[in-house]
DNA sequence: ACAATTAAAGAGTTTTATATCTTTAATAAA
DNA sequence: TTTATTAAAGATATAAAACTCTTTAATTGT
């Protein structure tokens, strides 16, 4: 596995994908989402209810329903999206996983991997999934499988 | 879990513990390393197998047998541990699990997540066990658990 | 040769992550 | 008010990671 989880990559691309599908405030069905994103429909629908009842996508039933993404939704860092499925420790944690692991009482990796930690907190924390998605509606990046 | 996997998290630390113990030839068996890193003596029985099978650390069975580590084995890279347990998509990979990705075909994290890759890549690749081990041992840092 | 010690190997079990299938609830339009 | 459409929820199933237990093989010292 990568940096984040098989289900933390569906979630960021289903994100983007919806993201970039639902600029005027229309909706997104699952199918598509799956489809566009290639991942699996049922098993994407659980983490997307999950992301939908933090509050990090919406979602309506019914004819014509689906996901989209409001304003605030886009307002928001990646790292909302990262946190809710992933969880803290890839912002936070010692990588070797010792809980002791501190300024005081460093592990042999800590201030190289602290640095790194942070760069990538600075990066997904501090980029909003709309500008993220600004690149992806002009062209300049794609979600290509 | 945090950027490596809990494997490959006690494989580190008994790389260093090893390191640590054995700076002179002698050998140091697994109920020490496992007590002394904190693991499961008998999972982590086979992942220092497997590390051993790799030339990695060595080990020698019977009275006063053990693990313990070669200059040979000090001199490499510690991106070797984590390549033989976590193989190289964490240096690799794209953040999004796309396949297509790359400079032609970015996805909306690439360049930035490609400098976190590389500086990643930079620490592990760049600096041997033995010089991790330096710090180690005139208490610089600690694998307190 | 024998007994003790140690890692290696083999064969599980348990837990977590990933994936699938079915049923229910909400909504919209006819 | 009925039907179609859609996400939500529930219940499993499968695969992978993490962990345990038992047996075997190598080595040492007596």
């Amino acid at each position: 596995m990568g940096v984040f989880s098989r289900t933390c990559e569906y979630a960021m691309r289903a994100v983007f994908f919806i993201a970039h599908r639902t600029p005027d405030g229309s909706r997104v069905g699952i199918k598509d989402i799956s489809e566009g994103i290639d991942s699996p429909a049922h098993f994407l629908a659980k983490i997307l209810q999950d992301l939908s009842r933090r509050g990090i996508i919406n979602s309506a039933k019914g004819p014509n329903g689906g996901f989209y993404m409001t304003e605030e939704n886009l307002s928001r860092p990646l790292s909302d999206v990262v946190e809710a499925i992933d969880g803290v420790q890839i912002f936070k944690g010692c990588a070797l996983g010792l809980k002791q692991c501190s300024v005081k009482n460093p592990c042999p990796l800590h201030h190289e991997f602290k640095a790194i930690r942070n760069d990538l907190t600075k990066l997904l924390n501090g980029t909003s999934i709309k500008s993220f998605n600004e690149d992806l509606l002009n062209g300049m990046t794609s979600l290509k499988k």
